[in-house]
DNA sequence: TCTGGGGTCCTAGGACCC
DNA sequence: TCTGGGGTCCTAGGACCC
């Protein structure tokens, strides 16, 4: 089964200011319409006037002038996101987190669509935040079977009713397809899942790879893994990133804001009681065009002196000197020890 | 319309080695 | 003087997801 929270953001936003309730609601950035940033989530009334998430925030404000805009308030959503996720290990030997607001778990009964519907109860019950269930065969039929559930509903997808429910959907339906690779398929003549489905195997690994081009047809198939796993997250990397509200001309102030961004980071790396290895920069330059690099650390260290100096010796490789409008720092770990 | 922040995985190409 | 074939590792970019 794959759980996924409706509107989760605004539904956190609208339960502690319940006088909006039923208005449009904008969560995004921090809150200011004007300023650089995009929709995290809107909820159902605001979508109803085509914002959605992504949309930058100015956009939204123009198509929807009456909407409530809030900042991201990213603690909130965390403590509302464990309160959901510890509801769910109690009802499922296996639970994967995708996210604040969605997992798979492994569930097994005679009656899917009951137990789904408990898992809704004891989610309200809990948290009074509605969630849609979706059911599968696998981990790709369950979780596009959540979408076909919302708001509020349980849906299931299995090898029988897949290309009913899916075949004429455009590919970019699929879980893991997105609008590039939908536009190189559609020059190949594929628009559909059913044609993804029937397509050439052999066309589409000499256009997306060996490995690639076959998986391509497996997921309109409705094939995927089942494998739900129980270990806990551990992360590759951490990183943190800034926009600016004006690009940056001035090459020092780069080198300070990246050293600032450096010193966060290593906040989190220290958090995560294991040495980075990597430190890598992101440098988004005027209009938009992104580039980073990266250095390896002489050895695994959380010393912030040193992850400091690693950034800054990243930066050095970036010979590009037009105005920055974002910048990033990320942190990345080893392997596990073997113990 | 001007485009966040935090992640993961895959791939192409270069360096290097036998 | 022009130069094979096979392999591994690293880096940067691309694509996708929430």
């Amino acid at each position: 089964m794959h759980v996924d929270l409706d509107q989760f953001i605004a539904a956190v936003e609208v339960l502690r200011h319940p006088e909006l309730h039923g208005r449009p609601v904008v969560v995004g950035g921090d809150g200011d319409p004007a300023k650089r940033g995009v929709v995290s989530t809107a909820s159902y009334e605001a979508r109803a006037y085509g914002v959605h998430s992504g949309l930058p925030m100015r956009t939204a404000a123009r198509r929807c002038p009456d909407a409530v805009f809030l900042a991201v308030d990213k603690p909130a959503y965390e403590a509302a996101s464990s309160e959901v996720m510890t509801v769910l290990h109690e009802l499922a030997p296996a639970v994967e987190v995708m996210g604040w607001d969605e997992a798979f778990l492994a569930v097994e009964t005679d009656d899917p669509e009951s137990f789904a519907r408990q898992v809704q109860d004891r989610v309200a019950a809990a948290t009074r935040l509605e969630c849609s269930v979706g059911i599968g065969e696998n981990r790709l039929q369950a979780k596009l079977a959540t979408g076909f559930g919302k708001p509020a509903g349980v849906f299931r997808l299995t090898s029988q009713n897949w290309f009913e429910v899916l075949g004429d959907q455009p590919a970019s339906a699929l879980w893991g397809i997105g609008a590039k690779t939908a536009h190189k398929l559609e020059e190949l003549g594929i628009r559909t899942v059913a044609g993804l489905a029937s397509a050439d195997v052999a066309a589409l690994a000499a256009r997306f790879g060996p490995t690639n081009g076959p998986w391509l047809v497996l997921v309109a198939r409705g094939i995927g893994s089942t494998e739900v796993s129980a270990d806990p997250y551990v992360p590759k990397s951490r990183s943190r990133e800034v926009t600016f509200q004006q690009d940056l001309t001035d090459w020092d102030e780069v080198r300070s804001e990246v050293v600032k961004i450096a010193g966060q980071v290593t906040g989190d790396v220290l958090a995560e009681r294991r040495p980075a290895i990597r430190i890598v920069v992101k440098v988004r330059y005027k209009p938009f065009f992104t580039s980073t690099h990266g250095v390896p650390l002489a050895e695994p260290t959380s010393e912030r002196a040193v992850i400091e100096q690693g950034a800054l010796a990243a930066l050095e490789k970036f010979t590009d000197r037009r105005p920055v409008r974002l910048l990033g720092v990320r942190a990345e770990f080893g392997e596990e020890d073997a113990r």
